[in-house]
DNA sequence: GTTCCGATAATGTCTATACATAATCGCGAA
DNA sequence: TTCGCGATTATGTATAGACATTATCGGAAC
């Protein structure tokens, strides 16, 4: 009854290909139903936890809705999201096989202004760790950083003096990530952010703000500017996993 | 032994709840191994399948990594990433009660150049629908839309009017999304792309490469260009689902 | 020491069954 | 006709057992 030997997948990778193709395909349209699990059952001889397992599958990555009694209809095609790569400079610097070094061209500790609390949701005044640092290729500025990180989260933040790796690298390998909030916008270069990533003034730039929580608790906010005609976010992104 | 009347979630949701409370908070760091599946078994009472099935679930999300033999472990965390939304006029016009209409500037059909050829794979001289999209909210322009369409897999398009709904929009309700490819930089407006946002020259914008494709055959190409002092792109992101 | 190979231990897949839960349908009463 | 309630039905969760697959480990042969 089992034949795996000759280029046969599994079952479960058999049913989930075969809803994937007729969904994708435009076949089984949003909003059809699609047959019943002891129908699928019946279909490909297996038993209903396959069939099952393979649906709630499906229903976790979004492209089918479930609901009891009712049936299994193909999901509305959500909200147009992007999924975009951020690019960690070390690491690609490395891969590119070109120098990479960061420099921190202010730090302090200061209690968050009013602005900042109302971004955050944290109260006034919480002792902040702030910084800001350039990252350099090849002796070429490709992003000012300015960064503020939540001492009462990571306490040891306070005494780290960021020597091998740059704040952002060094938080990732050290707090836990939760939840993130990202905010792209595109803005002029001043005087002041020209002359440090050495465009003209007025350039168009690219500003990434990413803002981490981990289970509720502010962890950091960073601004990255990146010169508009050295950087571009890129990703790639298809719904089923 | 079952007692779910009080307050007393399932026991796949309790077991998921420990585990990632445990990685989130740093108890368990990245390449730390976790308990073997007939441990967790024990320590919960359940049976094999049960363990079974919430470590795949995490495994599917990324959170930890499963080898055979070998065991379960922490995964590393992934490169960053950044998930956005991408705004849809109509329906963010209807939710803020504002009037939104968008003009086809330009239609056309014509076989594609060689650097559009390149970015989507077709072959060369492939026939495209070209179209030039201005999306306005309460008489102010929001975006510039360049788009191209694959006559080829939506032949349909060539005869489509475009009248209650732009390009986007229509092309999201009608084609099955499979993969897709974004780019998003940051550049300054030239003189005609000003006017037609009404900006100054020069002005940063965002802009926004989307490419997709249904199942390996190219569909749509847009490019949309956004005031960079009108709009940004914003995104929420969880790693657990 | 090195290489190869079989035993072992972990995950991967699947079955057959059971009971829980929720939403709908249809019937009977107001 | 309409309202409400019980029967029905599809999905949700869980179990215990079976066999497949695949690294890894450790020992035997070289």
């Amino acid at each position: 009854m089992k034949e795996d030997p000759a280029g046969m997948k599994h079952l479960h990778q058999r049913i989930r290909d075969d809803i994937e193709a007729r969904i994708m395909s435009g076949e089984w349209a949003p909003g059809h139903r699609i047959p019943f699990e002891h129908e699928l059952m019946a279909e490909y001889g297996c038993s209903r936890m396959t069939v099952n397992k393979v649906l709630s599958t499906l229903a976790a990555n979004g492209l089918i809705t479930r609901r009891r009694r009712a049936g299994t209809v193909v999901a509305e095609p959500s909200s147009q999201q992007a999924v975009l790569q951020i690019q960690d400079f070390a690491l690609e610097a490395a891969r590119a096989g070109v120098e990479y070094r960061f420099k921190i061209l202010s730090r302090s500790v200061e209690p968050i202004d009013v602005a900042a609390a109302q971004r955050t949701g944290l109260p006034a005044g919480t002792q902040m760790l702030c910084l800001s640092t350039l990252h350099v290729m090849d002796n070429v500025p490709q992003a000012f950083e300015q960064r503020l990180i939540n001492l009462a989260t990571v306490p040891e933040a306070g005494t780290e003096p960021f020597k091998d790796d740059p704040p952002g690298t060094w938080l990732l390998r050290r707090v836990p990530w939760t939840d993130a909030e990202h905010i792209v916008r595109a803005v002029n270069a001043d005087g002041t952010m020209a002359k440090r990533l050495q465009i003209q003034s007025g350039a168009a730039c690219l500003v990434l703000e990413r803002r981490t929580w981990q289970a509720g608790a502010f962890v950091t906010e960073a601004r990255i500017t990146y010169p508009g005609d050295r950087h571009q976010l890129v990703g790639r992104f298809s719904p089923v996993a």
